[in-house]
DNA sequence: GGCTATCAGTTTGTGTGCAAACTATTTGCA
DNA sequence: TGCAAATAGTTTGCACACAAACTGATAGCC
């Protein structure tokens, strides 16, 4: 957080721009910083997500964490596999973050019966009760933001394309 | 990478859906996942990085390694504290990234002579040589993405409005 | 039946991110 | 002047995120 404004006095001075090119075949805001979708993305990303800290703190959770449970509150008994597809997460990732959750006492781990390779999560009395909480979140989120959902449909619609471009 | 399908078949029995609440107050879909910005936002991000790590990786920088170089080769020297402005990342980040930058042999980290609290990042010859592959990025990831640029100046101008939302 | 390829998770190593504690300067003010 | 508060970076601890190597289990296939 803190974020400051976008332009600072220079350092030092040193306030010739780097130009070793013919300038001709130079296009000269291709790397803008401030026209980058990725970085757009990636601030955007961060952003939101401190957002959602302040309110998944007191109950335990982080972001990742908060995904999860999410999947888990659609779905009960889910292998990391099908987790790893619907969060898009790898199952390295998802591993020790599941272990964590385990650890908060949210989820249960056991190799399914039936497969001893495959891991069933599931949600504990006290995950399911977490969802009462979590129903407070997606509001409070919105309020922040102060956009309508107009405007949050247009942008998950947006990301909806960008990721599917991204996919394969 | 390895995007899998959203859907898969369900782990085990159980289709039954938790559904321990009053049923009468519940917004059946606020807590949908497909639906959570915060989700689309996160793996976009995270999905749109990856494109550029096959870009990135024969310079021998990662994303955020990235974007400090294209901050750095509007201006050249820059303390931590404007980095950490511009991009919007903690000091306690760029502080190790940087070294790592410096080890690659992209940039220089020294005091600045009129305030020794300050640190003076400067590109070295060989970072900004960088640019010139760097100038092969945006279009290739444009490429790929297949996306016109009104779409990803809409896009662009949704997420500044969600920074600017979100900032504080 | 037994062997091999595949599959599901885990582990390891590297690189972010962020909060909090810490160090070294510099500023500002009594 | 002298010293407390503010400032700029660094360090530490924890939690992702991902690639690659590894382990155990299952599925095919002869």
């Amino acid at each position: 957080m803190t974020v400051t404004p976008r332009t600072g006095a220079a350092m030092s001075s040193a306030p010739k721009e780097a130009a070793a090119e013919p300038a001709a075949t130079e296009p000269e805001d291709l790397l803008a910083l401030d026209r980058q979708v990725c970085f757009a993305l990636a601030v955007a990303s961060r952003s939101v997500i401190a957002l959602y800290r302040p309110l998944l703190e007191p109950m335990g959770i982080t972001h990742p964490q908060y995904l999860v449970m999410l999947a888990l509150w659609e779905q009960s008994p889910l292998s990391v596999k099908q987790l790893s597809g619907l969060l898009q997460l790898d199952p390295g990732t998802l591993s020790p973050l599941l272990k964590r959750l385990e650890a908060s006492g949210y989820v249960t781990r056991r190799r399914d019966p039936r497969d001893e390779r495959a891991l069933a999560v599931e949600l504990t009395k006290e995950g399911l009760a977490l969802r009462e909480q979590a129903l407070r979140v997606p509001p409070a989120i919105m309020e922040r933001l102060d956009m309508t959902a107009d405007e949050l449909g247009a942008l998950h619609r947006s990301l909806t394309r960008v990721i599917a471009a991204a996919a394969p």
